[in-house]
DNA sequence: TCCATGCATTGACATTCGTCGATATCTCGA
DNA sequence: TCGAGATATCGACGAATGTCAATGCATGGA
């Protein structure tokens, strides 16, 4: 097969990835489907500017973690959507909560982003 | 302020982040505004499956290229889809896309990745 | 015991996203 | 010149997302 285009001279042509063989050549090519989904699931939760505020102020705080409260002003946003931000931080494992008191806790967490961009850079 | 409740003991206690004077103790605590939004950008770009899926294939392709043929095949997603998948990972920045006769080639690129990464770990 | 406070949940809404089929565009070979 | 193949664009659709006001649920102080 191929040998009758060959698009550029020097070039691979289109290997059609060993034809679906998966034995091939590229062995961890393909990567396992349900770590894709762990990996998008973790830059899915940074996936809007509002977490990543968020995220990097908690980080970025001297104390290392932050209350609710401190964190509704700066991000100018509504106490039930800041709430339901931190939710979704805290279910990818980019943050931990731990209340207080009255008062809940948060604290980055930085692995999690870590382990996901290793998968991409190898 | 502060000192009439006391939260758990060595506990700053809510201190409303400088309460809005933003020169006080937290220079960079407040990550720019038009910063998280271009992280947001990269991460977002990375926030489905199949996107991940497709920049690890070419990243651990060994000629470190695919061209769209073979990338349409692995993900089981019509061609137009996929299409669309690769033109927000080359508009994130995450990708490139080369075309070669009939042929479209794509390579990672994994700098804004590394970046972003790097603005939510210190 | 009661009330104020800090936070989460609910319900609603407009917007964005992922996907596909149909179609357009471009390139190469006959 | 024409036809076939590879890819991008378009239009449409259901699903998911970000946001808020209203409300519920604890906790701690009076």
């Amino acid at each position: 097969m191929v040998a009758v285009h060959d698009p550029t001279a020097a070039q691979t042509a289109p290997t059609k990835a060993a034809e679906a063989s998966g034995a091939c050549c590229a062995p961890s090519a393909e990567i396992d489907e349900a770590r894709a989904e762990q990996v998008a699931k973790v830059f899915k939760a940074l996936g809007d500017p509002t977490r990543v505020r968020l995220l990097a102020m908690i980080a970025e705080s001297p104390s290392g973690e932050m209350c609710m409260c401190d964190l509704t002003g700066p991000v100018g946003l509504s106490q039930p959507t800041v709430s339901h931000h931190m939710k979704l931080l805290v279910e990818a494992g980019l943050a931990t909560r731990e209340q207080r008191g009255r008062w809940a806790y948060f604290q980055a967490v930085t692995d999690p982003l870590t382990e996901a961009t290793k998968a991409l850079t190898r």
